[in-house]
DNA sequence: ACGTGTGAACACATTCACAGCT
DNA sequence: AGCTGTGAATGTGTTCACACGT
């Protein structure tokens, strides 16, 4: 709590290490509302569902933050984890497409941990602008380079049908945002420098899918009775 | 079309390649509503937003279903694709909680590409039960082994809150569910040989919000005024 | 001539196992 | 004694570049 090894890390954390800090943030924030205020490898990673090995692997990208024989400070790693991960700062979040997703979306208490701020909602249903969803009133596409500009949006998530998509991702990059989460089933297509993830649920449920024939094909015809392993 | 070389792949399809299989498909049934016959591996890569090299290996670990010189027949690359997908068969599949998210999911048109069928919808919420979504009644979820067994259901959706999500998820695997999809945000505890996805809309984000002070770092200040590189 | 299929080179990620600090 | 931090070993995934079949 008093010696803080003031480490900058040398730029270029693996992308797998990336994707697993927030896992760990999360892991993290549950301990501190318990009041735990010391983990080790060994208990943060079993929470975190990943092997101890690897944890530390992924924490030593970010500098030298433990202590030996001892285990890290779960408040300290909170705020360096926050930090490298940019939730320090807050990001405008503008959402397009206000169906079922749309509104879950919207509605995603907390949004997240901190750091994301809805600055506006989009829909080109006449029927559904001008709605009040998540205390936000719902305004046309027409807007959406206004939304953008005036409220700094810096991620932009679509969750419209796979037709709009493309379109709703191009007008997003013409505006200046340079991160879009796609909820579409579709390949969006930006230019170099703008950064897109996707989530698909029929992506999901077909790899899920593969791996349960797979798991069918050993079996004796069918049936799959019950699973549950217990041993190791 | 009329030489078939019967190519019974020799198992272990590498995950990576698993992840994309999906996307291929997509593509080519793209292609295929609009009356294409065969696709080069370089134009189906550009359709899928990978390069020519990854699209050949990941399809070479199907079989040998290109022919030299001239690329893919469309259809019968659909078809081998949804097989080694196991999308010749039907998956039923259960989503519990029935929230905007929930709904979302079950108004999920064609439920991706044919393969999955709504087995049944369950809630805790005695205001949701009863209601019909998707031309489906919302079960109680008292009723969850009943219905995992009654209809087959081979994977369970959890769109719960973080909360309940463990609960479920134990019941799903007591009930004989070795496939599931998370959309709440925790680590899923689950035994061996049940094979869970995780669908995390506050992972997404922060992952995209690292990146996207990485870009702010190099910059002048903040601004991020514009980006959209044009060449290459 | 053309585009697939693939060995070989490279790049990235995970795991092991232990030296070194507390 | 205990637990981190990390080189070295291994495993997985990507890209190159070209031989080979059509």
């Amino acid at each position: 709590m008093t010696s803080r090894p003031p480490r900058p890390r040398e730029r270029g954390i693996p992308e797998a290490t990336v994707a697993r800090l927030p896992v760990y943030l999360r892991a993290l924030q549950a301990l501190q509302d318990r009041g735990t205020l010391t983990v080790s490898s060994e208990h943060l990673a079993s929470i975190a569902g990943v092997n101890s090995a690897k944890l530390r692997k992924d924490l030593s990208h970010l500098g030298s933050y433990g202590t030996r024989g001892v285990g890290y400070e779960v408040e300290y790693l909170v705020y360096q984890i926050s930090r490298e991960l940019g939730l320090t700062q807050d990001w405008s979040v503008a959402i397009v497409g206000i169906g079922n997703l749309g509104r879950a979306l919207a509605n995603y208490g907390g949004f997240g941990t901190r750091g994301f701020r809805i600055a506006g909602l989009l829909d080109a249903d006449p029927s559904v602008v001008g709605k009040t969803v998540a205390s936000l009133d719902v305004r046309h596409i027409d807007n959406l380079e206004d939304v953008v500009r005036s409220k700094g949006v810096s991620i932009g998530v679509i969750a419209t049908p796979a037709t709009s998509a493309q379109g709703v991702a191009s007008r997003f990059v013409e505006a200046g945002v340079t991160s879009i989460l796609n909820f579409a089933p579709v390949v969006l297509n930006v230019p170099e420098g703008v950064d897109v993830r996707k989530v698909d649920l029929s992506i999901e449920l077909q790899i899920l899918a593969f791996h349960a024939q797979r798991r069918a094909d050993g079996d004796s015809g069918r049936g799959v009775d019950r699973a549950g392993l217990e041993l190791t």
